[in-house]
DNA sequence: TATGAATGAGAATTCATTCAT
DNA sequence: CATGAATGAATTCTCATTCAT
C-alpha cells in the first residue's frame, strides 16, 4: 500500500519505528504498561532513546496507535460475516469472533488496554470513541435483523447496541480481574442469546 | 462503637488514622489514585509521613479499606428489599438501589475503583473477590425467584447471576469511559429487564 | 549590494539562511535565547536541522551576527548628526537617536541581548567590544564640543565616553528588569543633560 | 536570633540545608549558574538529590534567596554612614561602600546575579523590586542634603535616585561585560560626582 | 505515637551534533 | 545544498520508605 516512494532511507526509518512500537508492545504485554520504562524498550529495541523520542511523543502514543487498530480488526470482521443469510446467526458470528478475538489477544493485553482506557488524565478514551465505527456495524445489524423479522422488536437497535456494547465491555472487564478464569467466549455468547433472543436457543 | 475501651491515648490515634484515610480518599478523588504520593497525602492531612506508616502499610491498603466497604453496603440492601414479595420487583429493587448508588458515588470515585482494580501487580482484586458477598446475595434473589415462578427457568440461578454482574459492570466501565454521560441508572434497569425477563416489561 | 553574480542556486541559499535566521531571533525574543532549541527553529523555519548546520555554526552565532548590525547603525547615526552645529545639541541628537532606536527594538528584543551578552561561557562579549565604533564615534563628539568650548572640560572626553555609555547602559538594564515601565527615552535625555551638562536645560 | 529552641534533629537540618546552600552559591561563582547541575551541588554538598530536594523546590530558590540578602545589606550601610554631617559626604560614603561591596562580591557573583535577572520568564525580578528598601534609602539621603542645601535642588531627589541607580546599574554590567577591566570603585565615585555635584569635587 | 530529615534508585525528556544519502 | 534519522550523555525531579529522635 503505503510503500509505493520510499527512498532507502525512509524505509529505514519507518523500519525503525516499527521496530520500537512492536518492542513496546511486547513489554506492554510481558510487564504491563506503567512497568516499562522508555529505557527498557529502546534497550530492547536496540537503538538510542533519542531514537524513540524522533518516533513518538510519548509512551501513550504507542497504546493510542495500538487501539487504534482495533477498528480496522471490527470493519474486517463485519465483511467477514456479511455473507451470512440470517441476521440471528450473523450477529452472533460477529460477537463470537470479536470474542474470540479478544480471548487471543491476551489477558496482560486486555488488562493493560482497560487500565489505561480509564486512567486519570485521559483526555480522549479510545473505547469510548470507538463507537463510531463499532456501534455502527452493530447497530446496522440489529437493524438488518428487526427489519426481517428475525430479531425482537420490542427494544430499539441503537438500545440493543449499547447494551450489548456494556455487556460485552463488562465480560472482558470482569475477565481480566479474574485472570482470566471463566471462558469469556461462552460467556459472551450466552449473554448475546439472553439480549438478543430473549431466551437461550440451545437449551430450547 | 467500637468505643469501649478507648484511652485518651488511642482516641487520638483513630482520629489520626481516620484523618489520613479521608484526605487520601479526597485525594484519590480528585487527582486519581496514581498522581498522589503519600506525602501530598500528609501535607493534606498535616501528619507527617511516619504517622501514615505507623497507621498503613502502603497506599494500597488505603484503597483495599474503602473496598471492604461494599460488601457492608450490599448487606444492608438485601435487608432492605427482603420484605418484597414479588422476586422480580425485589431484584429490580436490588440491582435499581445499586445502581442509584453507584451513581451517588460520583465519576471520580468509581474511576479510581474501577482504574486501580485492573492495574498492574493487583495482587488481590477486591471487586473480583466481592463475589462471595454480591454473588450469594444475587444468586439468593434469583433461585427465590426460580422456585417461585416468577423468573425465568431456562437459564440456572447461577448463570443469571454472574451474567448480570457483568453487565452491570460494563455499564460502569463505559460510564466511566465516557465521564458519565449517559443515565446509568436508567440503563442499568433497562439491561436487567431483558436479561431476566426476556422483554420490556413497560413496553408490553 | 552583493547582487552581482547570484545564480539561482546561491540565491535559494541566501533565502534558506535568512529564513532561519530571522525565525531564530523571533523565537529568541519570543521564548528567550536558552529556551529556544535549533530544532524549535528549524521547524518553525520549515528547513532540515541538516540546513541549520550548514549556514550557521552554532545558536551563537546567530546572536554574532544579530549585533554586528549595531556597528552599522551607530555609523549611518552620526552621519546623520553630523550636520547640526552646536556640539552640545548634536550629542543629545545622538543620544536621542539612539534611545529612540533600542525603544523600538523592544522589550523582548533588548532582554535577550542584554541577557545572553553577560551569560556564562560567552568568549566575546560584543557589547563590550562594540567600543571601538560606539566609543570613538562618541569620544569625538564630546572633543569636539569641548575643543569648542561648548562642552564641560573639567573632564576628559574619554571619561565622559565611558561614564555615558555606562549609564546608558544602566537605563536599559533596568528598563529590561521592569519590562519597560518607564519612559527610557526622557530618561535617557536626562541623564545626559546631567552628564554633559552638569544642569538641566530645561529647567533653567 | 533563631537559634533558641532547636532541637538537635532541626540543628542537624539547618545544618544540611545550610551547607547545601553554601555549595550551591560556590559552584555558580565558579562555574556559572546554568553550568551547575542540582547533581553537582549534591555531590560536592555530600547529600542526595532527595534532600536537596526536600530543603529547597529548585534551583531557582537558591538565587532567590542569595538576592535576598541584598536588602539586609543596604539597610546596615545606611546605618553606618548616618552618622556623617554632611549630605554629600554622606551620600557618596553610601555609594563608595556599596561599590566596593559589589567589587568585593566578584565578578562570577555578579556576573550570575545580573544574568539571571534578565532571564526569561522570571516572574519577579528582585534587582527590580529592591526598589522599596535601595530606593527609599537613597531617595531619603538626597531629600536630606537638598534640605540641608548641600545638594542640588534643580533635579527632584527622585529622579536623582532613579538616575544614580541606573548609572551605577550600568557600570556594573559593564564591569560584568568586560570581565572586570576597569575600576568600578574609582567609576562609580567620579559617575555620583558628576551627578549629584554637576561638577568634579577634587578637580576645582 | 508522632516527627520529618534523609535516602537514592529511577523515570521522562531534551538537545546539540553528526553523517549517510 | 538539503534532508532528517540517529545518537546518548545529561538533567531535572519524584517517591516510597526508613529510622533516629
Amino acid at each position: 500500500m503505503a510503500g509505493v516512494k520510499m527512498t532507502p532511507r525512509k524505509e529505514q526509518a519507518a523500519k525503525t519505528r516499527q521496530e520500537i512500537f512492536e518492542t513496546a508492545i511486547e513489554l506492554f504485554d510481558k510487564k504491563g504498561y506503567e512497568r516499562v520504562s522508555i529505557n527498557d524498550i529502546c534497550t530492547k529495541a536496540g537503538v538510542s532513546t533519542g531514537a524513540f523520542y524522533h518516533h513518538f511523543k510519548s509512551k501513550d502514543q504507542i497504546l493510542m496507535e495500538e487501539f487504534m487498530k482495533i477498528d480496522d480488526f471490527y470493519e474486517e470482521l463485519a465483511k467477514e460475516v456479511a455473507g451470512i443469510e440470517d441476521s440471528l446467526k450473523k450477529l452472533q458470528a460477529f460477537i463470537s469472533s470479536t470474542m474470540r478475538s479478544l480471548n487471543d489477544m491476551g489477558l496482560k493485553r486486555l488488562k493493560v488496554t482497560y487500565h489505561t482506557q480509564i486512567g486519570p488524565d485521559r483526555k480522549a478514551s479510545y473505547l469510548g470513541n470507538e463507537k463510531r465505527v463499532l456501534y455502527s456495524i452493530l447497530e446496522g445489524l440489529f437493524l438488518e435483523g428487526q427489519e426481517k423479522g428475525q430479531i425482537r422488536q420490542d427494544v430499539s437497535a441503537e438500545v440493543l447496541t449499547r447494551l450489548s456494547i456494556h455487556s460485552v465491555r463488562g465480560i472482558i472487564y470482569d475477565w481480566c480481574l479474574v485472570n482470566g478464569s471463566f471462558d469469556m467466549i461462552e460467556t459472551g455468547e450466552m449473554m448475546m442469546e439472553l439480549l438478543i433472543n430473549g431466551s437461550l436457543a440451545h437449551e430450547q
